[in-house]
DNA sequence: TTCCAGGTGCATA
DNA sequence: TATGCACATGGA
């Protein structure tokens, strides 16, 4: 039977610091609930160790969505037993445990992520809940306030800069606008992406302007599920200068190098764990 | 007031 | 290849 409310079986989930650690910015905590919307849904979660439990606006026939978004059936455990046995990822795991990566939408994925650049995280929230009220559809919902979906590649490409700019983007409005309309105009073969290895769909998505290798990686990471790709920030890359290069001073391009071959299949987890833990507890700059 | 934020693109050496 | 800078806006 259809129902509003589903109880689902998790361990090692630690849905408060996967909702908050900078993935996805369309999750506000109430209480002990988490609202937020995926997609054309708004739902409410809650969790204990054993469970979530979700709530959506209307009865759901299946929640394979909701399971999807929140990767329930991926094994945490046998990833984290990839990882490279050395104290700075071992305090990571330990600081946080239950940490996960969410499967989200291409496209909210990367008109956020062009949104990100030089803005912290509230900000990022901020811009992209302003856009969605804006140009987004309102979708059922059983909270306080109305709620909106991010606003379709259509919606984005149908806008003038000046009204996105309106949208406190700043430098950024050009290249989200620029972003939806060379998608809608074949510019990349974005249907194809979800199909490419990593390496040929990073090409395609820094051909759009603003754009560049961190903002597709957290788009082929958050969005694509490829594991082992490793998006290096100035928190990521700060934290690996403070806990793996403490007598040297290593060049992007060496961080690079060892970004890539040091943390394993699962290195975009353990990105996460690194990311999450700089932010949270290392008094890093 | 001043500094800086999940970057990128471009100029310069 | 590496470094410096502009780019908007708002919070600390």
């Amino acid at each position: 039977m259809p129902s509003k409310t589903k109880k689902l079986l998790i361990s090692d989930y630690n849905l408060d610091a996967t909702l908050s650690s900078g993935q996805s910015f369309r999750w506000q905590k109430l209480g002990e609930d988490w609202e937020g919307i995926i997609g054309q849904q708004w739902v409410r979660l809650r969790s204990d160790h054993r469970y979530i439990i979700a709530e959506a606006a209307s009865p759901q026939h299946n929640w394979e969505w909701l399971k999807k978004y929140l990767q329930l059936d991926f094994n945490l455990n046998q990833a984290i037993q990839t990882f490279p046995d050395d104290k700075p990822i071992q305090n990571a795991l330990n600081a946080t445990p239950g940490l996960r990566l969410l499967r989200q939408d291409y496209w909210e994925t990367l008109a956020a992520f062009i949104l990100s650049a030089t803005k912290q995280i509230v900000q990022i929230q901020q811009m992209v809940r302003l856009l969605s009220e804006r140009y987004g559809t309102q979708i059922l919902a059983d909270g306080d306030s109305p709620v909106f979906a991010f606003p379709t590649i259509e919606a984005i490409a149908d806008c003038t800069e000046k009204e996105l700019r309106a949208c406190k983007l700043g430098f950024r409005a050009p290249n989200l606008l620029a972003a939806a309309r060379d998608i809608l105009n074949n510019k990349i073969n974005w249907q194809k992406i979800p199909l490419m290895d990593s390496t040929e769909a990073r090409e395609e998505l820094i051909k759009l302007r603003g754009v560049g290798q961190k903002i597709a990686d957290c788009i082929l990471l958050f969005a694509g599920g490829h594991q082992h790709v490793f998006p290096i920030d100035v928190w990521v890359e700060r934290a690996l200068q403070r806990l793996y290069f403490t007598k040297s001073k290593p060049s992007s391009r060496q961080l690079r190098h060892f970004a890539d071959n040091h943390f394993g299949p699962f290195a975009g987890l353990a990105q996460q764990y690194i990311f999450h833990h700089a932010r949270i507890h290392l008094k890093l700059k």
